[in-house]
DNA sequence: ATATTTTAATAGTATTACTTTTATTTTTGC
DNA sequence: GCAAAAATAAAAGTAATACTATTAAAATAT
């Protein structure tokens, strides 16, 4: 598998970004440690000046890359939910039972990214915390309902919409499969966060991981 | 209850503010308008020199209230989240039957506000708008260990141990309380901000309610 | 009526989020 | 291998943001 994620280009919405970071060098450099910056800085802090700096580049190289900021965001995150849609069609795809199929699922999309698959510039691990961390802010904005009419969510939805028809497979009559899709990939990020953060809040440790107990919420809502 | 609510006040941290808005007509002019703009505008593109202009006062005047705009935000945010506690609370004391209290607060919390109940400076309908909106983004910051070290959600939390304390009620068996409380919180806003937005990932309409889906999705995993 | 506090007005600073222009370097097409 | 085109870097500039500091005026409290 990580052989053939070697050649995998996560396809993102050209509207994202002015010129395809993926067709240079400098493009490369900027996805790069535009990752390890706003993991490290938090996004409000991660400016393009300072990424600049970082890569021995000009502020205003960049912008020939993205708009804004937002964007770049935009771009890294369309790029994890890619990649992981990736990682679910992979895994679940020859799974025929489709209790077992949609906890293949679950446990997929709510696990933490572990090591870096490294099989090009983007690192996955911090990528996954940059997503936790960040991705809300992606969408909790005035310019979401023209940023969804052009297409700048698809892939987050299409990985919802997946989740969702797995679930009608298991239990066609149940009444509220998109907004349970929706609550577990959402909820998985919110529970990640609260397992660092907010211990108080959650039950998931070390020892009960989120994919434990979302199995459980999906599939005690799934009963017949 | 409209009748008691006249003279709560809901008890802020006192270090979210320099000084208590509460405590002058400019106070409670920045807070009431405030509400209005960053409903208007969003957060982002919410200021105090905005403000400032909008109530015919100077930005410098603000900032003797609240050190940023930032800690505006968990100014009215606690506020929020300290109304909807009251209210959980005086509307499930006296029902004695531990499942039905348990509807009752989902129902308390995942509702929207319909209708400003208009005690004071503070509107509610659209502060709750803003809480879907904006909430978020006041804990995924890189402040937020020190924040809440200094006690600026413990609102929110005791909110969260309530709902939590209630499930345990109905099942002491459960091993994820928290978890599922934390959820149906957090997972409320989402359902409502997807309503709004992205009306294919959510089930929720105008006929099918955040707290038809949530009362749903608890008591389907309570279930002994 | 005076002292104290609060608010308003003004000005100023550092940073952000860009844009523009021009020069230099790199790539490519022939 | 060279010219043309494209990409990048450097520098400078702008408008706005997110503040701080100072001083004056107004409100209030004793």
């Amino acid at each position: 598998m990580k052989y053939l994620l070697q050649d995998l280009k996560v396809r993102i919405n050209d509207k994202i970004y002015i010129k395809d970071p993926e067709s240079s060098a400098l493009g490369k450099r900027i996805i790069e440690n535009s990752i390890f910056m706003i993991h490290d800085l938090g996004f409000e802090s991660f400016t393009f000046k300072k990424l600049g700096e970082k890569i021995g580049s000009n502020e205003s190289s960049i912008y020939r890359y993205f708009e804004n900021k937002h964007k770049l965001l935009l771009y890294l995150t369309s790029w994890y939910w890619g990649w992981l849609e990736y990682q679910l069609v992979f895994d679940t795809n020859s799974i025929s039972n489709s209790e077992e199929k949609l906890k293949k699922a679950i446990e997929i999309i709510t696990r933490s990214v572990k090591e870096d698959s490294s099989f090009s510039h983007i690192n996955e691990v911090l990528l996954n915390k940059i997503v936790v961390n960040e991705y809300s802010k992606s969408y909790l904005t005035k310019e979401v309902d023209n940023e969804n009419k052009d297409g700048y969510f698809s892939i987050y939805k299409r990985l919802v919409t997946r989740i969702k028809d797995m679930i009608i497979e298991v239990n066609n009559e149940y009444p509220y499969p998109s907004s349970l899709s929706s609550t577990v990939i959402e909820g998985a990020l919110h529970q990640h966060f609260l397992k660092e953060h907010f211990i108080s809040l959650t039950d998931c440790n070390n020892k009960v991981t989120p994919a434990k107990y979302f199995i459980d919420l999906v599939f005690n809502s799934l009963r017949k």
